[in-house]
DNA sequence: AACCGATTAAAACAAACGTTTGCATCAAAT
DNA sequence: ATTTGATGCAAACGTTTGTTTTAATCGGTT
């Protein structure tokens, strides 16, 4: 039960146990992961989550926000250069989000994230302001940008079809696993899926030639 | 605590317990939810979950088969027209896809499924052979029927983009609600959702004119 | 009426849970 | 050397968990 996979070579107890809680949550859940596992793997005392975090839920607001401030120092989305074409700006975000999607950031991160935004609970709003709107309304000027004359409805849910193709490789990754295998997931890295996203995306909004059929393209 | 939003009309008790358990394994998940809070929504005995069903385990399993037939029923991919027009086949494929999505169907159902997805648990790999493979095969079949030369790794990034889009609506709802408002995300009905992703999936492969940057289009 | 299998109800069970307590430890300041 | 404040640890706390046990209830059969 016990691997130390995680080298402990923070000396921090604070920070330490931040680390190994989050990576508990993500993979267990705020219900299924237990306070006594948490300090076992982070070598510590049960009483070390309640001196340091006061007790569980606090332990775990703070693994979130720390996760949403690792996720987010990856690239905070790109200082784009302000004057680039919108078309450019759109291939720079897809693969900003795509990157944090394919990692390698820590893994455990943006698992928790996404269980929050799964299933809302107390923490979920304040990543979802924090991290998720300053993204949305990025996205929101760039489909603006892209698409000046049309309806509002239509714009968001072109920026639902950008954002719902990127999230899909990270949502939904164990079930595309075990229904291709690991291989053939493993083979789309990230600059196939952003080529790819990129290219469908420009040809449906009519900015790009449309995806060949041909079988070698480029 | 108590509210009584389920009408209790069924008689048997064992389908009763089956109806709640779905519900709040889908609101609270396994480790979130307890027996006595499922018997008690069901007006019966702590036992009751033990004598019929042997264990919480047994009951989730049963609870998570349940919740994957009934969201089958809804439609099991309808039995096309073989000889329909490929295009018109992937309208239809969207249009179902997105119909699970949007419910009616019963809600507890789809988000307990999606809750399987997101995490695997033991149940996760039955539903996915049984309920996710047929409608991954299937379009795949269709993508490959759309595109004949594409590659095999393009075609299925090309599946991806499209459940990806139509996934986005069921499992990003509560964020885009939160980012957007309930009534901006109320707007985007089926007919709606379905016009967008079939209007920007077939331009995006070349088989319809693009996504129009008119304001009021068709 | 008496019996019986099937079902429900109340109570209790051990185990695991999050949390608290009381004391030991230790470095820095007095 | 003593005090102080912060930290760590073992043990125990009270509660809740899933499960089991025991008895009561009910409809149908003999």
């Amino acid at each position: 039960m016990i691997d130390a996979h995680e080298p402990k070579l923070t000396t921090d107890p604070r920070t330490r146990l931040l680390l190994v809680a989050e990576e508990v949550f993500a993979a267990k859940g705020f219900d299924g992961a237990t306070v006594r596992e948490i300090c076992d793997q982070a070598g510590m005392n049960v009483a070390a989550i309640n001196y340091h975090f006061g007790d569980k839920e606090k332990l775990y607001i703070e693994a979130v926000k720390h996760a949403h401030t690792c996720s987010m120092s990856e690239g905070p989305l790109p200082p784009w250069v302000v004057g680039a074409p919108a078309v450019d700006k759109l291939r720079g975000f897809i693969r900003q989000m795509l990157r944090q999607m394919h990692g390698p950031v820590r893994q455990s991160s943006l698992q928790l994230l996404m269980r929050e935004m799964a299933n809302t609970t107390p923490a979920t709003r304040a990543v979802v302001e924090d991290f998720i709107r300053p993204m949305a309304f990025t996205l929101r000027e760039l489909v603006r940008e892209l698409m000046p004359k049309a309806a509002e409805k239509q714009r968001l849910m072109i920026g639902f079809s950008i954002v719902g193709q990127c999230l899909y490789y990270r949502q939904n990754r164990n079930v595309s696993v075990m229904l291709f295998g690991q291989e053939q997931i493993d083979e789309l890295d990230l600059e196939a899926v952003t080529e790819h996203v990129t290219r469908f995306t420009l040809a449906a909004l009519g900015l790009a030639k449309p995806y060949p059929t041909g079988e070698d393209c480029e």
